[in-house]
DNA sequence: CCTTTTGTAAACACAC
DNA sequence: GGTGTGTTTACAAAAG
């Protein structure tokens, strides 16, 4: 069992780099970013940017396949020069694509497909252009393709002459071919460079944005062989009668689905859902100014971080009277920063642990349906958010822990999410999935629940997903022991803590177990008392205290944020941005704070975060030693023993829901059984 | 590079 | 002998 989580992390952490056999990383991800918008609509990104994307991934797969006419000219030299490798060439003739590049290339769409596309009508006119670019761009590699082809019989040509002319020379040819590649790449290379900056530069106006819950437009879905001549015939016959009644049908089609997607086809149609405000702004890369004016119109009506006069960045909420004002904040709060990368960086993990989280709960579904003989081909492709209300009472009632409340993302139940690498370095997630060792100081891999989604649903969130909570093992323990009435627990019923207040904690028991006692063991500040019974364990909080020279690690600009923020704030509604810092997780501000609801976990998070200031307010004159970062930004809230939950968490008073939730009024010991039918 | 903190794994002892 | 509890050691990762 502890070998199965280790390896189960070990693996995990693997996967996600092992998406695709060998080949062009940069392919690779591209590629990856694109398809997972198609299969998890957590990222949007605008059409044109999209376009963009594309653009430069038929770039890149031109680079592959120049690269792969290298090495058939290699192999052709070897052959030439004696050492024959007759199989390999074989196997690989002049012209065929490498596996994984015919894998993840978008690839010509055959006439069959394309009149399914038309005939389901859930493409705008816009969308299909957009479509068109891509065949288009497809057409321009086909036709490198001839370049290279040709240029490879040239080759070829010119080494049969060398081999009848015996004793020529063959540098200045190659010499030249390689050359003329040469070039040719970096010309290619100049083109992605300046796609790349096109895509920085529209991130650093917010136009690229992240959002959970809106599907983008995926055309990776969309393969294989159609002339690119009848596409556009197509195009234009399309263009001509169905225009109203696409962008009309559009929206219902989608609505549709997310009621009706049971069938086996699902995944293909729920891959052609299109996200509106991607239509909106569904221009290519033939920029002209015009469109990018009209495009900023519409902006104005569909911008995701844009509605109701409101800046709606995750803890913004400025107001904006107009778009150009919005534009203009958007521009000069949320540039490109620290700050926006890692609220944009929590943001992915917010969506990426809502789609792991929907995965598994529709794997339940799945399962449960099969057991109960319901006829379902449950959309292993993922229905829209939307229809999940027509099935969310049965999977909530059914399965063991589902969350309620959150926003349900379609998402491939199987493999690890991918993480959306989201511009050329901007933003980059890095492991970011619950498993895996905490490492408290791990800035940037526990953040993932505590974020925008809605940092009053901690607890719930905590019940529910299997997210690690991004605290020590030995702040938990000491919460659970506080949380007791007689302020002491068994290690039994500090196990029965963890899984009830974590869904992570109901998997692997065999490691957390031992962690548990471990800490326990280890801390100073846990002390075993021998009772009658036999022993429970109580804390010191004098040793708890003591531990904690940790510091924030961290954005210096977030933890001034945080400082400053206090004067608004309750003592824990800046425990829990400090603690929030600590993981590198954005600030939040008013909106979201100050919910009774936050539930005990705020005390953790403030003993998280006790200490961990320390250094960081080494400018205020409060923070003597000994004394905690809270104390020193609120003295008068925080008395010296901030040890019950009920009586320190100021004007909130958390509400203690800790041993009345439904699911776990039982002190059920979950063991290992969860943990093997859930390891992904 | 060293130290500290934390998490994980594992071995071992002991009691029931 | 199996299981739960508790202790201890070793190691790795991350960060200062």
């Amino acid at each position: 069992m502890m070998q199965e989580s280790g390896t189960e992390t070990k693996s995990n952490g693997s996967a996600i780099q092992n998406g695709a056999s060998g080949g062009n990383h940069l392919l690779e991800c591209s590629l990856r970013e694109v398809r997972s918008n198609g299969e998890t609509p957590s990222v949007e990104i605008g059409a044109a940017d999209l376009a963009h994307l594309q653009q430069q991934q038929a770039l890149q797969v031109a680079r592959q396949l120049l690269l792969q006419q290298q090495q058939q000219q290699q192999q052709q030299q070897q052959q030439v020069s004696g050492l024959k490798s007759p199989k390999r060439n074989e196997k690989q003739p002049a012209l065929q694509v490498p596996v994984s590049v015919a894998m993840m290339t978008p690839q010509v769409i055959t006439p069959q497909q394309m009149q399914q596309i038309l005939q389901q009508q859930v493409l705008t006119p816009q969308q299909l252009q957009v479509l068109l670019q891509q065949q288009q761009a497809l057409m321009l590699q086909q036709q490198l393709q001839e370049f290279y082809k040709k240029q490879q019989e040239q080759l070829q040509l010119q080494l049969l002459q060398q081999q009848h002319a015996g004793k020529q020379p063959k540098e200045p040819q190659q010499q030249q071919v390689a050359t003329q590649q040469l070039a040719f790449q970096q010309q290619l290379l100049q083109m992605q460079q300046l796609q790349q900056q096109h895509l920085l530069s529209l991130q650093r106006q917010g136009l690229l944005t992240i959002q959970p819950g809106q599907p983008t437009l995926p055309l990776q879905p969309l393969a294989q062989g159609m002339i690119p001549t009848e596409l556009q015939q197509l195009w234009k016959e399309v263009t001509g009668s169905h225009t109203a009644e696409e962008a009309a049908s559009n929206n219902h089609s989608s609505l549709d689905l997310s009621t009706t997607c049971v069938s086996s086809s699902a995944p293909s149609k729920t891959s052609l859902i299109i996200n509106p405000h991607a239509s909106t702004n569904g221009q290519l890369s033939v920029h002209t100014p015009k469109r990018e004016s009209l495009s900023h119109e519409e902006h104005s009506h569909s911008h995701p971080l844009y509605g109701h006069g409101v800046c709606k960045w995750p803890g913004c909420e400025a107001v904006c009277e107009d778009f150009q004002s919005f534009l203009k904040h958007l521009n000069s709060e949320h540039a490109l920063d620290d700050r926006s990368t890692a609220q944009c960086r929590v943001q992915m993990q917010v969506v990426q642990q809502l789609e792991l989280q929907l995965a598994k709960d529709k794997e339940r579904l799945q399962a449960m349906m099969t057991h109960l003989h319901v006829k379902s081909t449950e959309p292993k492709a993922a229905p829209q958010p939307l229809n999940l209300v027509s099935s969310v009472t049965l999977s909530k009632t059914a399965s063991e822990a589902s969350p309620q409340s959150l926003p349900h993302t379609p998402t491939t139940p199987t493999a690890p999410i991918t993480p959306v690498t989201q511009g050329p370095s901007v933003i980059t997630t890095t492991s970011m999935h619950n498993v895996g060792p905490i490492r408290r100081r791990y800035s940037d891999k526990y953040n993932v629940p505590i974020s925008s989604a809605d940092i009053a649903q901690n607890q719930e969130f905590y019940k529910n997903a299997e997210v690690r909570p991004p605290f020590t093992y030995a702040s938990l323990i000491r919460q659970a022991i506080l949380e007791s009435p007689e302020k002491q627990l068994t290690l039994n019923e500090i196990y029965n803590w963890f899984t009830r207040m974590f869904a992570y904690f109901r998997r692997n028991a065999a490691t957390w177990k031992n962690a548990v006692r471990h800490n326990l063991s280890l801390h100073k500040c846990f002390v075993r008392v021998e009772n009658v019974k036999g022993a429970v364990w109580t804390v010191d909080e004098l040793e708890f205290q003591k531990r904690r020279p940790q510091k924030i690690s961290g954005n210096p600009s977030l933890i001034k944020n945080i400082q400053t923020s206090h004067t608004y704030c309750t003592p824990l509604n800046a425990a829990l941005q400090a603690s929030m810092a600590e993981n590198s997780i954005p600030l939040y501000t008013t909106a979201s704070m100050g919910n009774p609801t936050l539930g005990n976990l705020a005390t953790v998070m403030r003993e998280e975060l006790n200490g961990a200031m320390e250094h960081t307010n080494s400018n205020g004159s409060d923070s003597s030693p000994g004394r905690s970062p809270m104390q020193a930004m609120h003295p008068v809230h925080v008395k010296e023993e901030p040890l019950d939950p009920d009586e320190n968490e100021g004007p909130l008073s958390l509400v203690t829901t800790a041993n009345h939730s439904p699911d776990f009024d039982h002190d059920r010991d979950y063991e290992d059984e969860p943990v093997n039918e859930d390891i992904e």
